[in-house]
DNA sequence: CGGCTTTGACCTGCGC
DNA sequence: GCGCAGGTCAAAGCCG
C-alpha cells in the first residue's frame, strides 16, 4: 500500500480584503461627513481586521494540521515497515519448520518460480509407475489470511476462482480441520489451495495457495461488473504470492454489525465503501496505538490549546 | 443428471 | 521396518 500524503492545505483564500492590505482604503465615496457612514466605515474596518486575524489563525492551524498529517504519514510508514519486518520473520520461522519435515530438494525451481504444475517426469522419475506426485516440484506458495467470524465454521475463502474440494484432514498441531481444494475452472490448472483456521486465532482463516493459475480469473472472463473486482483482487493476490519468504496478506472481512446476516464475507468486498471505511478505522486505530503518534498528537493539541487564549484576548 | 462435498481408505515421506 | 502425519483418491451421498 502506497502511503500518499495528501496535501491538506485548505488553501484559504477567502478574499476577505479585496483591496489588498487591510489598511488600504476603499475608493472614496462622496458622502463623507455623514456620521452614520463614518460609523459604518469604522465597523467595516474593524470587521476586516477581525477577519484578517481569523484568516491568520486559520492559516496557522492549517500549517499545524499539515505538520500533523506529515507526522501521521511518517508514523504510518514506520509501522508498515515494522509490520513487514515482523511478517518476514514469521514466515522465515515457518519455512524453517517445514524444511525440517520436508527436506526440500527443489530449491532451484523455487528461485525462478517456474515449473508450476509441471508434472513431466525427470530422470529420477523412471521408477514411478505410480502417479506423478507434484509434491517434489516446488511451486509458488502464498498465504492469505482471511478474518471471518468465529462462529462461521465453513472453510471457504472466496477469491474469485472456482475450487473443488477434494479432501479434508485434521492435522496434529491444529484442532480445526484443513480443507484441500483444487482449481476447477480449468482441468489443467495445477493450483491447489489449503484452508485451515489458525490455531491461535479461530477467527482467522489461513489459505495457502500452491502454484499459479494458467487461466484468467473466472469473474474476469464473465462480466464487466465483476471484472473491476477481479482486477483488484488479482493485484491483491499478486502482491501476496511473490515469494514464500513474505507472501502474506491479511484480509479483515468482518464488518461491524453486518456479519450475522451474511456469514460468508467474500474477498470481493474490499472494494465496498463500508470496507474502505472499516479499513480507515483500522488504520486510525493502529495509529492511535502508536506511542509516538500519541505524543505528536498530544503536542499538537496542547499547542493548540495554549495558543487559543492568546488569540481570544484579541 | 451433472457437479460438488463428504469421508474413509490409501499413498508417501520422514523420523526413530 | 514400523509408526505417524500430511496429502490424495474415489465411492457415496447431496443438491439444484
Amino acid at each position: 500500500m502506497n502511503s500518499t500524503c495528501v496535501d491538506t492545505s485548505l488553501g484559504f483564500d477567502l478574499n476577505l480584503n479585496p483591496y489588498g492590505h487591510i489598511d488600504e482604503k476603499p475608493p472614496k465615496r462622496e458622502i463623507q461627513g455623514d456620521y452614520i457612514d463614518m460609523e459604518r466605515k469604522l465597523s467595516l474596518k474593524g470587521e476586516a481586521i477581525v477577519l484578517a486575524e481569523e484568516l491568520d489563525r486559520l492559516m496557522t492551524e492549517n500549517k499545524k494540521l499539515t505538520g500533523m498529517l506529515a507526522s501521521v504519514c511518517m508514523n504510518y510508514k514506520v509501522l508498515q515497515s515494522q509490520l513487514e519486518d515482523l511478517m518476514s520473520r514469521n514466515s522465515e520461522n515457518e519455512a524453517a519448520k517445514s524444511r525440517k519435515r520436508k527436506a526440500e530438494n527443489d530449491d532451484n525451481s523455487n528461485i525462478h518460480g517456474l515449473n508450476v504444475g509441471n508434472t513431466e517426469s525427470s530422470s529420477s522419475d523412471d521408477d514411478s509407475s505410480k502417479k506423478p506426485r507434484e509434491t517434489t516440484i516446488k511451486k509458488k506458495v502464498s498465504k492469505v489470511f482471511v478474518r471471518t467470524n468465529k462462529s462461521d465454521k465453513s472453510l471457504i475463502v472466496k477469491d474469485g476462482y472456482q475450487w473443488r474440494k477434494y479432501g479434508q484432514k485434521v492435522t496434529r498441531d491444529n484442532p480445526s480441520p484443513r480443507a484441500y481444494y483444487k482449481c476447477s475452472f480449468a482441468p489443467s490448472c495445477p493450483v491447489k489451495k489449503k484452508v485451515q483456521r489458525s490455531a491461535e486465532d479461530q477467527s482467522l482463516l489461513i489459505a495457502t495457495y500452491e502454484g499459479e493459475h494458467n487461466h484468467p480469473q473466472p469473474s474476469q472472463v464473465d462480466s464487466s461488473v465483476g471484472s473491476s473486482q477481479a482486477v483488484k483482487l488479482g493485484s491483491l493476490s499478486g502482491s501476496a504470492s511473490i515469494s514464500p519468504s513474505r507472501p502474506t496478506v491479511t484480509l479483515d472481512l468482518i464488518q461491524p454489525g453486518t456479519y450475522d446476516d451474511e456469514p460468508k464475507k467474500s474477498v470481493q468486498e474490499i472494494d465496498s465503501p463500508a470496507f474502505q471505511q472499516f479499513l480507515a478505522e483500522q488504520m486510525a486505530c493502529s495509529l492511535a496505538r502508536d506511542p509516538s503518534f500519541k505524543a505528536t498528537l498530544a503536542a499538537a493539541i496542547s499547542g493548540r490549546i495554549l495558543d487559543h487564549p492568546q488569540r481570544e484576548k484579541w
